[in-house]
DNA sequence: CCAGGCAGCGTTGCATACATGTATACGCTG
DNA sequence: CAGCGTATACATGTATGCAACGCTGCCTGG
């Protein structure tokens, strides 16, 4: 667990911000663990700078949900379980929902180029099984596309919270060949309502297509944690 | 705009969270108002504390909406327009439906009771011209009661997003007789669908109750900014 | 007279030092 | 030997000092 130093390229870039990005990558990426305790003077040693802008970083990274603080506790990184999972899903679902039904009235030519190319790019990727992270960029790209168009930063944050934390990240990874390929024609049908400019059944169908996720994540963590029943269940 | 300098009576409490706590109540009630600048020496000043933990409550303030800050330069208390008002209305008409169908299935008879006493109050003071503060906070306490029902400290935290803000307050302020009439049989008919644990009834209820409550604010705050053109239209 | 630059001042951002609270481990006592 | 109180070490919380950035006003050149 040893971070690069000072990657900080951005030029006049505040040291608590930048600090805040590398650990933020580093929980989403799954380098930092959940559980993981955080402290204080340990990552300012690692990063080469002092406690304060850690602080802040911290600070940040909690308000976004990826940590936990307690008074006088060193922090930690946030832990999830399947009632997490569901809930961030659901809410996502509905968030998502409401901004595919706003940006089906206001996203421009230039926007439905990429969403176009971001599905192309998609149905090339689904059929292999290389390059999963790719697949997971390429989607995350299709959907914020779609997020900003709805033009409301505060939705956009709101989406943020329920989106970027690392179990949301994991589950795209466990996604079969069949799964990739239902998820591609999910977002063809979304881009179709939203050419059609048809705002109700846009956000009918990013609402399903995240609902359908949420529970192909469900049943993949179920089959992980409790396989036992499971396979009784199946059988 | 002076503060008492120590009221934090709250033993064991961090001095940064009681600084915070005020500065948000002093937002929230208006005594600091929009654009307001909240110079951090200054602050640190008035409340006989250090400048450290003042960026922290500004930080957490920030990061609740409240307050605007921009790197290098001092932070201010944020302004809201009406396509702020119309957006925080929106996300809370949909996120406090899907708080009141969960709520539905989850409140207890402690709750319940809460909620009639809440309604009962509403009653008899939404008749009066008096005592509109104590109105305000009944109606945020029947809300309040609902949505921690939901269990969910995530969901709870969203709405707080788009409900703690001075304009949502001042709101409330501006209703008139008709007005507080509607609300409470708005209240009224929620609970009805609530005690009937009829989950959807109790979604669509909340979220229209929410979206006419919007349409209140938007409509009022036209007549403001806009009494020309209102005059004109209404003749 | 006006525009551009430059210097002074005040602010925030970061680093460091000190105070305070908590967890651990040891020794004491029943 | 078990349980508890205390001491100590180490973390966070706060205060302060210093450096860098932005703003303001004046001065100078065109």
């Amino acid at each position: 667990m040893s971070f690069s130093v000072d990657q900080s390229a951005v030029l006049g870039e505040k040291t608590s911000v930048a600090a805040a990005r590398l650990l933020r990558q580093a929980i989403l990426s799954g380098e930092l663990p959940a559980g993981q305790v955080l402290g204080e003077e340990s990552l300012a040693r690692q990063l080469g700078i002092s406690r304060t802008p850690i602080r802040e970083a911290l600070l940040r990274l909690h308000s976004d949900g990826l940590v936990e603080m307690l008074p006088n506790r060193p922090a930690a990184v946030r832990s999830f379980d399947g009632n997490d999972l569901r809930e961030l899903h659901s809410l996502r679902a509905i968030l998502e929902g409401h901004a595919a039904r706003i940006a089906a009235e206001r996203l421009t030519d230039a926007d439905f180029t990429k969403l176009q190319a971001s599905c192309r790019r998609y149905g090339e990727l689904q059929k292999e099984d290389t390059d999963l992270p790719k697949l997971v960029d390429e989607n995350f790209a299709f959907h914020r596309t779609i997020v900003e168009a709805a033009g409301s930063e505060r939705l956009t944050a709101m989406i943020r919270q329920v989106s970027a934390v690392p179990l949301i990240y994991k589950s795209y990874m466990t996604y079969s060949a069949e799964n990739r390929t239902t998820a591609w024609k999910h977002h063809l049908g979304i881009l179709e309502a939203l050419e059609a400019r048809d705002a109700p059944e846009a956000e009918t169908r990013m609402k399903a297509h995240i609902e359908w996720a949420r529970d192909v994540a469900l049943e993949h963590l179920r089959l992980v944690t409790d396989p036992a029943t499971a396979a009784a269940e199946s059988a």
